[in-house]
DNA sequence: CTCCTCCGTCAGGCTTCCTGACGAATGGAC
DNA sequence: GTCCATTCGTCAGGAAGCCTGACGGAGGAG
């Protein structure tokens, strides 16, 4: 076994923990959709953004965003500045769904970070950077929680008197 | 971004370099190939064995078995002890195959090591098994630059006087 | 107005998996 | 020795996830 492939076990490990955390609620999302959540949220974008920014054809978006549109997460809006151009918009099914997501992923990341503890997941999460070519900083530990929470509410992000 | 997403980065890049080491020698390899050879040599194996090993179904199997036989990479013998069973065969072209696969992974798991550096590379590596649920020791890099050199002969194994 | 570019979409195809069903061979129960 | 459940590889069909090519409609520069 060599790095690459013992990467993977660890990737397809955490992937399906997260897909696991949605899938009782939210049975319809299918494992390609994460890419549509993979870079921020999709909510204002245009079918051709989101394809450039998640590496694919927009022919291949259209029929993920098509079967999202087709279960009731999102809907295709006309942008007023370019007729040619729909803009995707999030129904509140939608924004759930991203919000269980954020959870998900969160939990998975706070349980790599506590089984590993902090100083090892500081020198696991700066290679990873580096051999992924990216310079993301380590998301902070409370905001995390605070998502995590935020994910059990059903519906409204105002706080309760 | 969090620590799955980030380690998907890695993971494609070291997939993605893998592949294009093999591919102008081997332009017939398809991504899903790489799952025959992930889990050690098939050859001498049964269709069910590969399918069970990679986690897949034996018909799944099947067609990639089938899609390397059309290719030369190997062929089905009949099992001595079980006339059911067939056997995979690599043949001289699948060896090597086999043999520039492991180079290409070889190369960039040495990569990486030189680019993290020994002892952040042992900390990365102890993490990922722990992760993913594997505890396979760091191969010696001594032997991984003997197999790259290897790979380079064309067919015998044997040395030259 | 003309032409080039970009938008989303339709059509068709390939790859990679799946489930279901089948004939042939195995191997244990009796 | 004869059943019979199990296992072997395989065929058939289909879903998912990507691709290329082509198109009509709209934008924008000249």
């Amino acid at each position: 076994m060599r790095a690459v492939g013992l990467m993977q076990f660890a990737v397809e490990r955490g992937m399906s923990a997260t897909l696991d955390e949605v899938a009782p609620r939210h049975p319809e999302l299918r494992p390609a959709h994460l890419r549509l959540f993979r870079y921020g949220p999709p909510d204002g974008a245009r079918i051709t953004e989101l394809a450039a920014r998640s590496g694919m054809t927009k022919q291949s978006m259209h029929e993920l965003v098509g079967h999202l549109e087709r279960h009731g997460y999102l809907h295709r809006e006309p942008d007023p500045a370019d007729s040619r151009a729909l803009r995707v918009r999030l129904t509140d099914r939608g924004d759930e769904l991203q919000r269980q997501l954020r959870a998900a992923s969160a939990r998975v990341h706070l349980r790599w970070l506590d089984g590993l503890g902090p100083e090892r997941f500081a020198v696991l999460w700066a290679a990873l950077g580096e051999l992924g070519g990216r310079d993301d900083p380590p998301p902070d530990p409370a905001a995390l929680a605070r998502e995590i929470a935020d994910a059990e509410l059903p519906a409204t992000p105002a706080t309760p008197a």
